[in-house]
DNA sequence: TACGCAAGCAAGTGGTTACTTGCATTCAGG
DNA sequence: CCTGAATGCAAGTAACCACTTGCTTGCGTA
C-alpha cells in the first residue's frame, strides 16, 4: 500500500502548512501524486485521514531516552536537548496547527501532543535520577524543572522564526544556555569535567 | 463609530475560535450584531479587519512594567509573572491561532507576536538590574534567563489545556516554581525576607 | 419639512469545498 | 486469456465563501 504511505505524508505536509482548513482534499491528493478520488478510496474522510497522518507522526518520532543513571549530566542532557530542539524545529509548523486546533478538533491536537508527553515524561525521569544519586541538591520540584527546559526549548523553537529579535544566540548556543541554567536552577555539580561532548 | 469597535472585537473572538479561515465575515458580522454588509463599509476586505483586529488587541495590551531598580526580586517578580501569565492564559486561543497563521499570514502573526516581544524585553531589563545591583551573582546571559522563564510561562498556558497531565500543579503554584528555579539559576539570594506578596 | 448619512435587507456573482457517481484504463495472477 | 482489484478521469451535487449591488428605513440636523 505506497499510495497509503503518500498520502499520510502529503496530508501531514499539507496540514503542517495551511492547517485543517487550509488542507484541502485537492491539494493534499496532488501532493501525493494522486487523483483526488482515490484519496476518499483509502480514507472515508478528510478528517478521517488527518487523523491517521497525525497517528503516523506521533508514532513515527520514537522516545529519544536518556541514560537510566547519569554520568555526566551536563553532557547527557545537551545531546539529549538537541535531539529534542531538532525534532521540534523541524516540525514546528505541524506543532504550531496542531496546538491551534484545540478548540476545533481536540482529537487531532491530543493525537499531537502525544509526543510532547513522551518526551516530557523521560526527562522527569531523568531529573529525579539526578537527584537521588546526588547529582543534585536542594528541594526543586522535578516536573516544573522539566517543565521549564521543555517549555524554553518549545518556545525557543516555536519563535525562532516568529520573533527573530527575541532570539540572537543560535540554535546550538541555545540549548547550552538553557541546560546550563536550569543545571544551576536545581543545584547541579558543575560536572566531573569528563570526556566532554561528544554528541552526533 | 461603535459599530467599528464591535466589529474589532468580534473579529477578535471569533478568530480565536476558528481561526483565519474559520472567521468568516457572516459569523463576525452576526457576533458583532450587525449586518453583514456593514462589515465591509467598515474595512474593505476580511484581512484588512483582522490585521486591525490584531492591532487593537497588541495596543489594548499595554506594557505591564517591573521596578526600575530591583528591590525584592522574589515578589517582584511573582506578581510581573503572575500578570503576564493571567494574559497568556485568557488569550490563549488568540496566541494559538496568531502563531498558527505564520505561514500564511505573517504579517497577522508578527502584529501578535509584538506583545510577547515587549513582555521579553522589560523581564531582560529587570533582569540585568538584578545583575548590575548585585542582587545574583554568576555570569549568567540575561536573554537567555529571560527566554527560559517567559518560555516556561508561554508553555504552561499553552499547553495546560492541551495536555493536562503535563500541569497537575495549580496555575498559581506554577508562576512560584518557574520563578523560583530561575532566581535559583541565576544564584539570586534567596531574598531579605520582607513584606510578602502583597499582590493583586 | 427636507436632506443626508448609516445601516438593514434580499439577492446575486463567481469561486471553492467535501464528497459522489459512472465509466475507462491498467495490470497482476490463475 | 480472463478476472478482479486499484486507479484515473469527467462530471456533478449541495453547501459555503468573500464580496457586490440596489433599494429601503430610520434618525439627527439644518
Amino acid at each position: 500500500m505506497d499510495v497509503r504511505e503518500a498520502l499520510l505524508e502529503a496530508a501531514a505536509k499539507v496540514f503542517a502548512e495551511l492547517g485543517m482548513r487550509g488542507a484541502t482534499t485537492k491539494r493534499i491528493a496532488q501532493e501525493a501524486g494522486v487523483n483526488e478520488v482515490t484519496l476518499f478510496r483509502h480514507f472515508k474522510s478528510k478528517d478521517d485521514l488527518l487523523q491517521a497522518a497525525l497517528e503516523a507522526y506521533a508514532r513515527r518520532s520514537q522516545a529519544r531516552t536518556l541514560p537510566d543513571h547519569p554520568a555526566h549530566p551536563r553532557e547527557e542532557l545537551i545531546e539529549w536537548c538537541r535531539a529534542h530542539y531538532r525534532d521540534l524545529h523541524k516540525h514546528r509548523s505541524l506543532i504550531r496547527k496542531t496546538m491551534s486546533e484545540h478548540e476545533e478538533h481536540p482529537a487531532h491536537c491530543a493525537t499531537g501532543m502525544q509526543v510532547s508527553v513522551r518526551v516530557a515524561d523521560e526527562l522527569k525521569r531523568y531529573l529525579n535520577g539526578l537527584k537521588d544519586e546526588g547529582f543534585a541538591a536542594g528541594t526543586w520540584d522535578a516536573l516544573a524543572a522539566t517543565n521549564m527546559l521543555i517549555g524554553a526549548l518549545f518556545s525557543d523553537a516555536m519563535g525562532r522564526d516568529t520573533m527573530p529579535e527575541r532570539y540572537p544566540y543560535s540554535m546550538r548556543d541555545a540549548v547550552e544556555l538553557y541546560v546550563d541554567l536550569l543545571l544551576a536552577a536545581i543545584g547541579a555539580k558543575p560536572a566531573p569535567r569528563s570526556g566532554r561532548g561528544r554528541h552526533a
